[in-house]
DNA sequence: TTTAGCACTAAATATTAGAGAGTGCTAAAA
DNA sequence: TTTTAGCACTCTCTAATATTTAGTGCTAAA
């Protein structure tokens, strides 16, 4: 209940809109690890800030005045406090849900700190890394039970809830076809391309043909068309007669564009429990919204392209939805590519109340994704 | 909050604990469709208790004797509803969740409901298996997208969430082997098994080959280790002299022998925001209890295997975890196996409240089983 | 055997009072 | 000029109490 006025930030935020996005220009012009110097926010205002939103993060209640200056013992009093409370407040870094209690970070709030005053996060601890490497590389796995495990991984090591698409690519080629007899007029095509993705697909044939047939079509197939990709192949393929060779030709041509173009990327998701503990979702509706989101929402779709295609950031850290993803409002996500540039891209990501500890989301992304891309890396040849 | 008794059967249902084994054994002796005799309720009070039961499906709330009699224009006053609700109750098919309530139906009430009251599921409606025919044949799929159709099918079709296991195989037969080189001392094996499942694997190699070796490996153990089972290679292999195809067929074994055996079932699931929208969810400790069951309970886990090797039952209705499966208080599931008899067997289920409608879930997974039997049966030769 | 009538019970809802937490402001102190 | 003690003020939270509502079980008559 206290955490209402999260989903309607109140006025001073508003009021500012274009706060954020200077800002995170001005750390992108300032050198990585350098203080950024700030016009409006003196060090006492940084450091409050900072303090609030790290006792809001673990205790989930509004940080008082009275209260940071005990914990913390600063060296000046609450009253002194609170005057730099309304002055962050006045700037639309922190709310309050009420007259008569504490702050809370705004989305904002959450922004500048992620940005400028966390302390940056660093790898996992050696313990972490170690156990989750052995978890990785314990038994041989296929792709998918690959990202189902970093699911799961990302989110027990995050403590908040994790997602896993799985990695697209572009442009694969081939690199061995085998087409099996079925039935009488029915043939399976087993493709595998050269980054290791194997993809079947049934197909019916115009005419009867034997495994031998079939054999010997496949023979010829990839003597011909290994290592083209589906552009090149139908290229190739252009002025070849009109034979069965031609038709299965076209139908692995077929097939191979599928696997650029619609593999829509599955996602696997993990950890939902782990965020539906956390006292923001006490409200019921607010978990029902949640669930939607996360099991099959727009907005996870959608976020997951623009981050593929988006090279440059290591990290996206999307907060609150940013104004852009209305059902996201109270939820932050945690982004990180994985696989080889311009080859195989997939994401790793955490979700969680905006209320999270966004130095381990960030840690933890980093290195999952790290290992996946050892992983798809040691798949291709 | 007026179904907190479902969680803790009161007094009269646990009175008779031989009650629903003695019943379902009289449903299975009985002649199907013939309405059996029952010497403990007499029809009026068979009609009530079917009544309470719909009632209460749709309306969520505790059925008063006087709404129950306007409804449906009984043609007996609410003082007669009243004397054969007071009986059901203390025959432990219905309960009060207080003094002043109206009644709710217990587990043994659902039960009963299910074996004897319920009118017998029929098919889907025409124009629903239409909708779902057209959804799984409208384009080509690989068996795990078709799976998670099948899953996001039958949460849709039933209201509730839905489970689906992948299929799990039998006996494996090889039916075509194919080696990759992937670097010096790395090959990829794929495989594919009579049924149809392609299963790859990375092998590290005691000495470099080069894809010319791998190829003459793979031709040889192909005509070799075609059509046999993973024993029968053990067999086959043991007097082979100990060279490169040995170790490479051992290797093909061990796969094989993976696939039928250590295939722990994936499961699909979906539909995990149709039952949270339930009131009996409006409090949220059981929200967080049912998503634990759901994304990672043991519950699911320990019934699959269960079903797959009860090879009588078409449908199994777990109600309210019948006293076995602890975790599943206040939730029902609703399952089928799909597959081939002996060969390969997966489940397709609904998992909803106690509170659900059985006809529907009951309905929903025998076609969806249906659906994804011919799938599997079409991809084998 | 059925039913009208009614006393009784327990929950749900509304009302009120009091305590608690924490602020903003003022005026004095550093 | 900056900091801080003091205090009035605001709003929430909790508990206690009364009121309403729904629906039963029982009795006695039909």
């Amino acid at each position: 209940m206290d955490n209402n006025e999260l989903e309607n930030p109140p006025g001073p935020a508003r009021r500012s809109p274009g706060r954020p996005r200077k800002k995170s220009t001005n750390l992108e012009e300032s050198t990585e690890g350098q203080k950024p110097v700030d016009e409006s926010l003196n060090d006492r205002q940084r450091e409050l800030l900072r303090l609030v939103i790290q006792e809001f993060v673990v205790t989930a209640a509004p940080v008082s005045s009275e209260a940071i200056v005990a914990k913390y013992r600063l060296p000046y009093s609450s009253a002194t406090v609170r005057n730099e409370m309304a002055e962050l407040e006045r700037q639309g870094y922190i709310t309050q849900p009420h007259t008569s209690a504490g702050r809370i970070p705004s989305d904002l709030g959450y922004r500048y700190y992620v940005e400028r005053l966390m302390v940056r996060p660093g790898n996992l601890s050696p313990l972490e890394q170690h156990t989750i490497q052995h978890q990785f590389y314990q038994i041989q796995l296929e792709l998918n039970e690959w990202l189902r495990l970093a699911a799961s991984v990302t989110a027990h090591t995050s403590h908040n809830a994790a997602l896993v698409s799985t990695p697209r690519v572009y442009d694969s080629r081939l690199k061995y076809l085998q087409l099996l007899s079925v039935q009488e007029r029915l043939a399976l095509i087993v493709l595998v391309s050269r980054d290791g993705t194997i993809r079947e697909q049934m197909t019916a044939l115009d005419q009867p043909q034997s495994q031998d047939d079939l054999t010997t079509i496949s023979n010829r197939l990839n003597t011909l068309l290994k290592d083209f990709n589906w552009k090149k192949m139908e290229e190739r393929i252009k002025d070849w007669p009109d034979d069965s060779s031609r038709t299965m030709a076209q139908k692995v041509i077929d097939t191979l564009r599928l696997l650029d173009q619609s593999q829509a990327a599955q996602i696997y998701r993990d950890g939902l429990a782990n965020i539906l503990s956390q006292p923001e979702f006490s409200d019921i509706e607010r978990v029902r919204q949640v669930i939607q989101v996360i099991e099959n929402g727009q907005a996870i779709t959608n976020i997951i392209p623009e981050v593929l295609s988006n090279e440059g950031q290591a990290v996206q850290v999307i907060i609150g939805g940013d104004n852009r993803f209305d059902d996201l409002r109270s939820l932050s996500v945690v982004l990180a590519r994985y696989g080889i540039d311009g080859q195989v891209a997939g994401v790793v990501g955490v979700v969680g109340p905006t209320r999270m500890e966004y130095g381990r989301s960030i840690s933890t992304v980093q290195y999952i994704s790290h290992l996946l891309s050892g992983l798809i890396n040691d798949r291709r040849g």
